[in-house]
RNA sequence: GCCCUGGUGGUGGAACUGGUAGACACGCAGGACUUAAAAUCCUGUGGCUUCACGGCCGUGCGGGUUCAAGUCCCGCCCGGGGUACCA
């Protein structure tokens, strides 16, 4: 290998460099090199210090900056902007910012204003961890960290427009997050017109015409308190109390999308649940808007379908069930309203108000132990024994509406309060969980829909015909459904419902490093802040810690209240907060007066293609659509739907290196001679490891246990083994981005994280083969220049046949491109390059289009060709070339030959051959005689300019 | 369990609407240049078989549709992800 640093071919010749190597091999474990090597000729392509220039330049010349321009068509291109960890930026990071960049500088050449921004998510609970262990305000780490990641972007060479720069926790920013919480605070869901409006509308309302059953009357008689508490039943950002999950090491609560199992997703600590006054957005009335929305959006499917899933919307019906010796009804929710009569016990969820009502003296004490015990369960409890089955008889009966047989009602914990109206009525010959239920409980199990076998397992399938049930008998379910629904409608017990899985979020965390809620309290009765006080800045606090009374940080700030003296509110707002719409801001980020212009949402309308990980599908991209909506309700935007397309990138794995310990011992055996022996695989540091063959003398040094590893070796060798598994500094996998750019430049390493695979599959990475696309780019270079490294070009008119390969490619790159299809187009301009390499063309031309075509993917590189043929503005203000289709036609096709579909031989014959003619020819051809084997063919197909098959 | 995804050489992947499977790379083998290396260039590279021309088999497995299937249909197997007492 030839190495060589930055600045050292400045003029043409050949001459000798010392270089000295174990610089540029600091990133790697010392192997058997001399102290240094001798190179010559160098004059290949200087990437380390042509990126640097142009960088640089396109700095200082403001080349990304964007304006708003309405002679021009705006094209919107955004990355989900990164939470900047302090681990810096590893290589699986950049995929989607340089497919989304890629991108950006390919509109720009189709002649877009393109607005490609980029910010930070900056508020974020590893920052505050950090916080509480070491005293540093998460501020200061938030900075440090938010510097290195940008110079390590920087290092790509993204064409970011910078200037534009969102920062959650920057309180220019987060004065708009708090504005649109108080917008949130002062409107309500008019489901009438399906739309938010003011809340001042429902007050208007109530006092005239009343509401909700609140007449006019009874609303000015309510106390101020009174009438505030019932606003909260309707405003879009409430106050409410609420079984949250709780978790004690983090002292915080978390949303369902942080628990797993019972445990933080953070951290994994368990979760259990505890009752809180907590805030939430009021999302839930949204439910089949975000779902409607998700039609008109140009999402992967599978995508949608999470949200769909998540989302959850089921259409069936409530039903009224008349309480056996009371006035009281039991409502409840069912999807199979045709199995009615099939209902053989009812189900109440432990926390269900009518619970007590309906449990009769004798079985108080049971039902009381049972909800108790229930109580005392964490989730995490709940959730690892779902197979126990539990519950307990309440001694009371409700009566099927439509015949008044008795239906004794139950308590059990797998009825769900959160669901429905927390109470169903089991059918357990066609509901799953209700036959366990009735089995483990020997309850009867009546067969209503026939198609199954009840005595094996029930039979939830919606298809059969409905029997022993009354008027429906003999009826399909479906139609059945429609019937008993009607009937119920007619009858007045019961009514079409659709429900949805969707809950109203969480807006509360009792946590200090976020947005601070802009809201006060007077008598105990929450109000927003004036809009003209925000942004309500976070206070200075002595510890980031709840207080000794288990008050969030917020409540060890001093005057943490209003100039009036009334506290404020000491929660702080989820994560998903700035990120529901910092995409907003970036349209008009400067602006002191509003969150975004009027003219600003009008031109740039939505993101046009928003790339991330599909992490985020249940929750920012819910979280941001929910967000986006109200703002369209309320005149902002102007789009109600955020993201028109979306890319979900896929991961890049690491490749782990394996050693193989012997148990019980410090005796590592090589990969290939594991089997004799019992050993336990170990990670160890891919700085380690060259071709799987382990550094011995390095690992010894790796750390203090293994200085005395013993190694049983092959043929003198320690292998390693490898997986293939996420990439982090856990599995010390973890490839740097700064490291190839050092070794290989950005342009190379661009072009390589899109030659690894299509874009949204999680691929591994592999540093290997890197070198081809390295090799590539030295060749690209070599097209411009000759061997002293002068350009070379040359002025006569291009060959047809050089314009073939240049128009071949100007297709293939816009048209794969167009279509997300970023790693074919680097293979397209390879075939390009090397085609030009071997017609050894030169011409000008030729190469003023590569250039342009190239910058895209390689944007250093190509700003370097292109002043170089003497253009004097960046290569970005130029135009993508059209392709021309004259110069792409053939005159010939060789055409593949088939006998009954296999492959026998190829014949070249001009492309406007008729049919008959190219079957002629074929027929005629010498290779063809063996195998028609002197019979007339049965049949040929013949394709024009694709193949020719032969029936024989 | 349910819902998505994916399964192609030693490796990453290509084949967009059914029409030459394996483009483009990595790796490997051989060669040229070189005192030597590096860099660069050339040749070969799915498997089996044949001295060779060639032949046979090949896109997870088993069927089917078709002149033609990696691609469409039916039934399985395996990997990755999401989700779950949601009535």
């Amino acid at each position: 290998m030839c190495f060589f640093g930055s600045g050292i071919c400045l003029d043409g010749g050949e001459f000798r460099v010392k270089v000295n190597i174990s610089r540029l091999f600091s990133n790697f474990a010392p192997r058997n090199r001399p102290e240094s090597i001798y190179c010559k000729r160098i004059m290949e392509y200087n990437f380390s210090e042509v990126e640097k220039k142009w960088q640089r330049y396109w700095t200082e010349h403001g080349t990304f900056r964007t304006e708003l321009d309405p002679a021009k068509p705006k094209y919107y291109v955004l990355d989900m902007f990164p939470y900047p960890s302090g681990a810096g930026l590893h290589v699986g990071h950049p995929l989607g910012y340089i497919a989304s960049d890629i991108y950006a500088r390919f509109k720009r050449l189709k002649g877009f204003n393109v607005l490609h921004p980029m910010g930070f998510d900056a508020y974020g609970l590893p920052a505050e961890q950090y916080a509480i262990q070491t005293g540093t305000h998460p501020a200061e780490t938030t900075e440090k960290n938010v510097i290195r990641y940008r110079e390590q972007m920087d290092k790509i060479g993204f064409s970011y427009d910078w200037s534009r720069e969102v920062k959650t926790c920057d309180p220019d920013y987060y004065k708009w997050t708090q504005w649109t919480f108080i917008q949130l605070f002062q409107h309500w869901y008019n489901p009438e017109l399906q739309k938010a409006e003011p809340i001042a509308n429902l007050i208007e309302r109530l006092a005239t015409s009343g509401y909700d059953n609140v007449t006019p009357h009874l609303w000015k008689n309510w106390s101020e308190k009174a009438q505030q508490e019932f606003l909260m039943n309707y405003r879009l950002a409430y106050l409410s109390d609420a079984v949250v999950n709780w978790c004690p090491a983090l002292g915080t609560v978390l949303a369902n999308d942080e628990v797993v199992n019972g445990f933080s997703v953070r951290g994994s600590h368990p979760v259990e649940r505890k009752l809180m006054k907590q805030w939430f957005l009021r999302i839930a009335p949204y439910a089949q808007r975000l779902l409607d929305g998700l039609e008109t959006i140009d999402w992967f499917d599978s995508l949608k379908e999470i949200q769909r899933n998540w989302i959850g919307r089921s259409e069936g019906a409530d039903l009224f069930f008349p309480v056996k010796g009371h006035a009281d009804y039991l409502k409840i929710f069912t999807t199979r309203p045709d199995t009615i009569f099939g209902s053989t016990f009812m189900v109440l969820a432990p926390e269900h108000e009518l619970l007590e009502k309906i449990t009769t003296p004798e079985k108080r004490e049971v039902v009381t132990a049972y909800i108790q015990l229930v109580k005392n369960r964490s989730d995490r409890e709940r959730m690892a024994d779902v197979k126990k089955i539990s519950g307990e008889f309440t001694g009371g009966y409700c009566l099927n509406p439509f015949n008044g047989v008795p239906i004794p009602v139950w308590v059990a914990d797998y009825v769900l309060a959160g669901y429905g109206s927390g109470a169903i009525m089991a059918v357990p010959g066609h509901d799953q969980r209700d036959y366990e239920f009735a089995k483990h409980f020997n309850l009867p199990i009546v067969e209503v829909v026939s198609g199954g076998d009840i005595s094996e397992a029930s039979y939830d399938a919606k298809e059969g015909i409905l029997i022993n049930s009354d008027f429906i008998t003999g009826m399909s379910v479906k139609k059945a459904i429609r019937a008993v629904i009607d009937r119920a409608e007619e009858m007045g017990f019961g009514t079409r419902t659709i429900n949805y899985r969707l809950r109203d979020a969480i807006f509360s965390r009792q946590r200090y490093w976020g947005e601070p809620i802009p809201i006060y309290y007077k008598d105990g009765i929450p109000y927003p802040l004036p809009v003209s006080e925000l942004p309500l800045r976070l206070p200075v606090v002595d510890k980031f810690l709840p207080t000794e009374t288990g008050e969030p940080p917020l409540a060890r700030a001093n005057n943490w209240t209003t100039s009036e003296g009334y506290p404020l509110e000491t929660t702080t707002m989820p994560g998903f907060a700035g990120s529901s719409g910092y995409y907003l801001r970036y349209m008009d980020p400067w602006n002191p007066d509003r969150y975004f212009s009027k003219e600003a949402a009008e031109y740039w309308q939505n993101v046009d293609l928003y790339i991330g990980g599909d992490e985020h599908a249940t929750g920012h991209l819910i979280y941001a659509r929910f967000w986006n909506k109200f703002l369209y309700d309320i005149g902002l935007t102007r789009n109600e739907e955020p993201f028109q397309k979306l890319i979900n990138q896929g991961k890049i794995q690491g490749r782990s290196s394996l050693v193989y310990r012997e148990q019980k011992s410090n005796t590592f055996i090589s990969c290939g001679l594991t089997g004799s022996y019992e050993t336990v695989p170990m990670h160890v540091d891919i700085s380690l490891v060259h071709d799987d063959v382990l550094d011995i003398e390095a690992f010894r040094q790796w750390r203090p246990d293994l200085a005395d590893a013993e190694f049983i070796l092959e043929e003198g060798k320690y292998h390693c083994g490898h997986a293939i598994e996420k990439m982090s500094k856990s599995m010390y996998n973890v490839v740097n981005p700064d490291q190839i750019i050092q070794e290989y430049g950005a342009d190379t390493l661009r072009l390589y994280e899109m030659f690894l695979g299509p874009l949204e599959q999680s691929k591994p990475w592999d540093t290997h083969g890197i070198e081809g696309v390295f090799r590539f780019i030295k060749k690209v270079w070599r097209l411009y220049h000759d061997e002293t490294g002068q350009v070379r070009v040359t002025d006569e008119a291009p060959t047809t046949e050089e314009l073939r390969v240049l128009h071949r490619t100007i297709k293939k790159v816009q048209e794969d491109i167009e279509r997300f299809s970023f790693n074919t187009v680097v293979s397209a301009f390879m075939v390009c390059v090397n085609e030009l390499s071997d017609l050894k063309c030169h011409n000008r031309t030729i190469l003023t289009n590569l250039a342009i075509i190239l910058s895209p993917y390689a944007p250093h590189l190509a700003e370097e060709l292109w002043s170089q043929l003497g253009h004097t503005e960046s290569v970005a203000g130029s135009s993508f070339p059209e392709y021309r289709e004259e110069y792409l036609i053939e005159d010939t096709f060789e055409y593949p030959v088939s006998f009954n579909g296999k492959l026998r031989f190829k014949l070249t014959l001009p492309l406007g051959l008729e049919k008959e003619l190219i079957e002629k020819a074929v027929l005629e051809a010498p290779e063809s005689a063996k195998w028609l084997q002197r019979t007339p063919p049965k049949k040929v197909i013949v394709v024009p300019g694709k193949i020719v098959n032969v029936v024989v």
